[in-house]
DNA sequence: TAGAATTTGTTCGTATGTATG
DNA sequence: CCATACATACGAACAAATTCT
């Protein structure tokens, strides 16, 4: 119950409460929390007081309100690791949930200068562009644009139709493996249509990534500009000591 | 000024003419733009031609528009490293900036469970609780908590109140190396107590990172809670440290 | 705290030039 | 030469967000 001699005030009380029955599973991700009527009662406090409450865990990211409908306890983050094998449809298969693409765009247009210095090609040379939703148990937690060098990767277009995996057009044009070169993090906030893809307000941020992927004799073979709903997803960065120690050169641990 | 006999179409020519002058340092990373109305007087052309320009200018990721505000040249990102050895002093002195930290808190407190769990110890046992801003070239970059076991390192308050560096203070307490075993990475709105720090506006998002660092037989050291000015810090996991990356989508940085 | 002023965002409509078939 | 599609450019009005008084 909430306390008047308390040096917090009350709606951050409540607002703690509320944190703690989430955490300890009284209300479980995803489910609706009762309505502001209802916790003004359980509480004895004012609805404002518990509107200021619930606008601090909004806040915090931990409720979603949604006018007209209810508030409801947001779900659980997918850790999405970032490393050598950052490959979307293997990781979310080991985690045993369900991947899905949804393609938005397939064609070739011409490298402009970002494009062009992170591909290592001259500007304006042919490139294919693939943007696709990456969806998870038909929640969707990032839309991506991907770039490749036209010239090596002309059949990447039908691959990827077909395939929906960027592995397996890869593979279709005769790169076996590759690897992660790099990834840039970045926090913004969406684009409307970004968000409308995310299926997330435009108040809420997103995580950017811009990443390169080079095959097995370092040449880049990708370059990808993500977009990930940062409700949902956690980029997770983990060190492998062995796969540091058996293929990457760290002078640091010599 | 623009031209109608031009091959290049109006807007893009605009374009052109303030990237080069953001180049020539007419305009300073930070500063605030003419208005749209402004520079379609200077230009004599409809605002819509000018809006289109500003538009390319933001995919290039050069400027920042802020419905209400203004539009603003995007300051320069600092690439902050993630990986094994992820250590500010060290990554800010390497990019040849002036790193400095200010101590916000420094006690002993219980582990509350988020910590208990981070790093491994049990819920209640006393830690050293350190808060601090990171800053660079007098910039904050980011606002850090950190916690560390306090059987282990009574020593820290002490020994980082007087180097204000982790690494000098840890290696006070016996420990000569650690690495980074895991970071966690999300985007979220700041508390207005964290934008004050960053001294950035509540409407930016940040980048919030948890973190794991071990000593080099593999035990938890340290759990921290960073948040970085998303708009000033760009976070970068490489998979070989030693090949130097030009910047993506940042011009400037060539 | 309320409202005016400022600045960007959106949506109409209109007109013109260019490339394609 | 014509029809169509598309990009470019201008004008006006209003919406939405922010700042300042």
């Amino acid at each position: 119950m909430v306390s008047h001699t308390n040096t917090d005030p009350i709606w951050r009380q409540i607002a703690s409460t509320l944190e703690d029955e989430m955490d300890n599973g009284v209300y479980r991700p995803g489910d609706q929390l009762p309505t502001e009527s209802t916790l003004a009662q359980r509480f004895q406090v004012n609805r404002h007081t518990v509107r200021r409450a619930m606008s601090s865990l909004q806040e915090l990211g931990r409720v979603q309100i949604e006018q007209g409908r209810g508030t409801f306890v947001q779900s659980e983050l997918i850790d999405y690791p970032i490393g050598e094998r950052t490959r979307f449809t293997q990781i979310i298969n080991e985690k045993k949930r369900l991947p899905a693409k949804t393609l938005l765009r397939a064609e070739q247009v011409r490298a402009d200068p970002t494009v062009s210095r992170n591909l290592g090609i001259r500007k304006g040379a042919p490139v294919v562009l693939l943007e696709a939703i990456s969806v998870v148990d038909s929640q969707p937690i990032s839309v991506a644009t991907h770039y490749h060098p036209a010239k090596r990767f002309e059949g990447m277009i039908a691959a990827f139709k077909t395939s929906l995996s960027v592995t397996e057009a890869l593979k279709a044009c005769g790169v076996d493996d590759y690897k992660r070169f790099s990834t840039k993090i970045t926090a913004t906030m969406p684009t409307r249509q970004i968000a409308t893809h995310l299926q997330q307000p435009t108040t809420r941020p997103v995580l950017q990534t811009e990443s390169i992927d080079v095959d097995m004799d370092g040449r880049a073979i990708e370059y990808g500009v993500s977009y990930f709903a940062s409700d949902r997803t956690q980029l997770v960065v983990e060190s492998d000591p062995l796969e540091n120690h058996s293929v990457i050169k760290r002078p640091e641990d010599q």
